[in-house]
DNA sequence: GTAGAGGTTGACGCCGCGTCAAGCGCAAGG
DNA sequence: CCTTGCGCTTGACGCGGCGTCAACCTCTAC
């Protein structure tokens, strides 16, 4: 009972031209041929592309399909490790449909796109050594790209929200706010939100900087009076490195 | 101020190969070129670059990042394009997570996979030409294929399944159970829930078969003595018909 | 003879580049 | 002067899984 690649294209519902590549690859060669080239299939063939069609339907790669048919592997080690592969997958798609979604309500909200100069308010270059010293020029060249290629106005807000920011901390220092308080930990938590928005920072590439980060630059705040300064001071930076030290602890 | 193409790609994370990728295609012209056809960009390129990689760190292709920088198409609306794209995508993802574990506790369970010989009792080709008329060759090739692709194991879990639930129609049946009621309701779901879980079968790839095969089965249910004996005679197709049409009114 | 069905091999295309390969222009060092 | 080396160029192949021509062969039916 030999079947011409037509007739098992149809039975199994695939196109002549799959089984053409499948032999090509190795992967189903037809039981025999006859005159002129013809491929023939045999129930024993049909029986092996029934088994790596349920596979290819589970998403497997081919190559690992015709190991696991050929070499014995095992099946479920293989579509265990192919689970792993379909769960990053995923989420990197929702970690991309989440930034779309930002992105789009930033869209909506009317923002006019484009800019001609640069802001010059917010010189971030003024740091370039710290950082290139500390996490290579890699990430200072990947964040400056990220500044450069912001409109003036998307500019402005970053730089707002990060004045806003600042400002919350300089008022929490002089009220005397406690790093584990409530209110403390919620700005940690606004402050790294803010750092893991910008593309480039060290870390897992989920939107959330690495916990290494968030405390390099936390000492940094205090250790450097230029960065003090950011913050009312010595006692501001203070207050803003023990609040995220604490928050890393507990969230990174 | 203009770069070389290794300042960009440095000052950008990118490749140069990528940069000379994106003159290629059209996507980033360099704004000038020197002797021997070295690439200038001046800050008018670096900042289109940027706004080259936001997108595309979204997921959106080259080819449409280029329509929307080059002829001011709708970025919003190319975004929310690219979301459904990114939402279909996960979707077939988690089916297919979905599948896969169903694979494996069936595979962990101990199926000696493999079989030799089909089931004799339930010849499943014995509806084949009204399936053909209906459906199509190609629907029924799919569904033969499926099924011969099957262990022996395999089929006779899924015969064991139609068994039950057949028996639980007829059993419904005898009692008088009103089609849309809840137990004829549960019943019509577990059906369609069957029926979406033979790969092949006519509808949506989501594993919900179409409204419309449901219901023309369900038909045949009643037309068709021989599918009728299945449920015990016309009385019981009768039920398993209009619970199927008042649960796919509902739900599909 | 001629048309048509069904087969064959071979090759390009898709997408976004990575990765050689071969060669050019220029500066530093012998 | 020549060599070496860096940085750049163009050109081409490769990846995965086939779709889609193109050009040709073989058999049957009219």
């Amino acid at each position: 009972m030999t079947s011409s690649i037509q007739d098992v294209a149809r039975l199994a519902g695939v196109s002549s031209r799959t089984l053409r590549h499948y032999d090509q690859i190795g992967l189903l060669p037809p039981s025999g041929t006859g005159h002129g080239g013809l491929r023939y299939y045999d129930d024993g063939a049909i029986r092996r592309l029934q088994r790596i069609l349920l596979m290819r339907e589970l998403g497997l790669p081919l190559d690992q399909i015709a190991r696991v048919l050929d070499e014995q592997a095992d099946e479920a080690e293989a579509l265990r490790r192919h689970l792993d592969v379909l769960r990053r997958e995923r989420g990197r798609l929702e970690r991309q449909m989440a930034s779309v979604e930002r992105t789009l309500t930033a869209l909506t909200r009317g923002r006019p796109i484009m800019a001609e100069e640069m802001l010059d308010g917010f010189d971030h270059t003024q740091y370039k050594d710290e950082v290139t010293e500390r996490w290579g020029a890699d990430a200072y060249a990947r964040s400056d790209a990220w500044w450069r290629g912001l409109s003036t106005q998307e500019q402005a807000g970053w730089k707002g929200r990060l004045d806003e920011l600042n400002a919350a901390w300089v008022a929490a220092a002089e009220r005397g706010v406690d790093p584990t308080s409530d209110e403390g930990q919620a700005l940690a938590a606004r402050h790294v939100e803010w750092l893991g928005s910008v593309p480039g920072a060290p870390g897992a590439d989920d939107g959330r900087p690495s916990k290494e980060y968030v405390v390099g630059l936390a000492e940094m705040y205090v250790a450097d009076a230029r960065f003090a300064a950011n913050y009312g001071g010595a006692d501001g930076a203070a207050l803003v490195r023990d609040a995220l030290v604490a928050y890393t602890e507990r969230e990174l």
